[in-house]
DNA sequence: ATGGCCTCGGTTCGAGGA
């Protein structure tokens, strides 16, 4: 069973992308994020020709996320339904016993701004809801752009970055709070090597220069991390014409 | 040099992303 996650920065860009990713690499879960496609725009025909069901919600510019499933979906909830809120960010299914919860959590724009307030608020909302999901639901994921990265070997420049958006203490805090629920981050599950990101801005040469954050995560809970064998970032998409500028993780359960 | 690039909406520039 292979799980993954990918911020595609807009699905009606990157469609042949996402296709092409999957037919190399035929996951049985796919969450995306950042679709920016009302509803009525959204490709069901291609994804399910695809072989893949889907479950989506999304608005105009902005946000949108989806689960793309080859197993039968159910219990479809979108947004958390404790939390008010106006923008499309949260997709949630349950596929073979598991509940699969697809975020993208806000960016917070930068730490003076109330977008980061919003992003507080959003983590806390999320962090209630994952309580409750958690007593439902023995086997867990979270997977999406959490715009935190954990830890500073997480930031190809810690220093330069410290105390921005995406790495500040009280974002770092949250994501802390997300594992106290005893969630874990798949990717530190395994050795892995150094200077290993999802993101890499498309200014600067970033990528060729290897200078990014791994902001995209897949948490697990104890159930679904004891039967981890591998968690792993793909960094090929990125290579691609056109691509985004996040890449995919992606998790094997045995 | 406090930008650089990409996407969108809607018109040729501004907002937002991260």
């Amino acid at each position: 069973m292979k799980l993954a996650t990918w911020n595609v920065n807009s699905l009606k860009v990157r469609l042949p992308q996402v296709l092409q990713w999957l037919a190399d690499n035929p996951v049985d879960v796919l969450c995306l994020q950042e679709t920016k496609l009302t509803d009525d725009k959204f490709p069901v025909a291609e994804i399910e020709a695809a072989g893949y069901q889907v479950a989506f919600t999304g608005q105009k510019t902005y946000n949108g996320v989806a689960i793309l499933s080859k197993h039968p979906m159910s219990e479809v909830v979108k947004n958390i339904p404790s939390f008010e809120d106006q923008q499309q960010r949260v997709i949630a299914a349950t596929i073979g016993g598991m509940r699969i919860v697809c975020a993208y959590i806000p960016n917070g724009q930068s730490i003076d701004s109330d977008k980061y307030q919003y992003k507080l608020q959003w983590l806390n909302g999320l962090h209630d809801w994952l309580v409750e999901q958690g007593k439902a639901y023995d086997k867990l994921a979270l997977l999406g752009d959490y715009n935190i990265a954990p830890e500073d070997r997480d930031v190809h420049d810690p220093a330069g970055w410290q105390g921005q958006v995406l790495v500040s203490d009280p974002e770092r805090a949250a994501f802390r709070r997300l594992l106290d629920l005893g969630l874990k981050d798949a990717f530190r599950l395994f050795e892995q090597p150094d200077k290993m990101f999802s993101w890499w801005d498309y200014r600067q040469m970033a990528f060729r220069r290897n200078m990014g954050l791994r902001i995209d995560h897949i948490l697990l809970s104890p159930a679904l991390a004891s039967r981890c064998s591998s968690c792993v970032i793909d960094k090929t998409p990125r290579k691609w014409e056109q691509p985004s500028d996040h890449t995919p993780v992606v998790a094997t359960l045995d």
